[in-house]
DNA sequence: CACATTTGCATCGCACACGATTTAATTTTG
DNA sequence: CAAAATTAAATCGTGTGCGATGCAAATGTG
């Protein structure tokens, strides 16, 4: 392969990978817009079905979000009443976030949407196995690219 | 699998894409802001190299962009000087967009790039093979994804 | 050739992302 | 215990993404 072809976009990963991304984000849309969610908001319910009550920095340990992002998301989500925030009275700082009952109810509706986009995805040209294997790798990306931020800067 | 497991975060295989994207964009960050860019506007770079002169919907067809997103990125491009705007003379309608020498010079400078953030994803863990196996599955996904827009709202 | 439709680009509004900074509360340290 | 350092959220500014809409040029139709 020639030098210059490594710049064309058919040959870059990181393409694919940010309009698979940004694909997905538009698929899940009009599943997510009838319960008047976004994608990112979505990520937030999916980790608070799981753990009742989190503070704004561990939502962001999970989903890799800061707060600068989270906050106002969160705020959102407060004003049309999903969720609610509270001041943790051990610790003034920090912010514990929990669902309301209409964040709850939610769960049930949003239960069968990632099965049924999985399925729409599915076809002779994609099997199951594959998109486990396309998950694995991702996931050892994931644990590569969030640790050490410093090597980020230095070799990426 | 239970039911409810499914909408566990470590289940979705539309995370691991969401997170990897950004985590990709932020580790190119270090290279691109030296040359004052951003990653779409590296994309826009990558299509221009190859092409010399695109109208912006030609861009956003190959960059799965829309003339909306597009239009404001490419204007703060002309306003740093690496592309240049001509509205067409066939078609006054179309805005053909074309390098300057500064947007042509940064190729050799962008060039080691890819190749470098590949290397420090490759370990024990990642073969290459893998991750070409991944471009694989993901060039099908956006196959799937991006054509049929009215099956987008149906079915996933 | 008038008039409706389509096309290419742009503007607007909203919701992320995220680096940098700020504020307030807690913890560490001399 | 008081000053310094750390920590948790929030705020600010910039740059995407994108649905909805606007507008002017080009095309299609009777």
């Amino acid at each position: 392969m020639k030098k210059q072809d490594q710049l064309k976009l058919e040959q870059q990963i990181c393409f694919p990978i940010y309009s698979v991304s940004r694909l997905i984000t538009k698929a899940y849309k009009p599943h997510l817009e009838k319960m008047g969610l976004t994608y990112p908001q979505y990520l937030v319910l999916l980790v608070l079905w799981e753990h009742k009550e989190l503070s704004v920095n561990q939502i962001g340990e999970k989903l890799l979000l800061n707060t600068n992002t989270l906050s106002p998301l969160i705020k959102r989500m407060e004003k049309i009443n999903l969720l609610q925030r509270n001041r943790s009275e051990k610790d003034e700082r920090t912010v514990m976030v929990s669902l309301t009952e209409k964040g709850l109810s939610y769960q049930s509706e949003a239960m069968p949407v990632p099965e049924k986009l999985l399925q729409s995805l599915l076809s002779e040209e994609v099997q199951l196995g594959e998109v486990m294997l396309l998950k694995d790798t991702l996931d050892k990306w994931i644990t590569i690219l969030s640790k050490k931020p410093e090597n980020q800067a230095n070799n990426l």
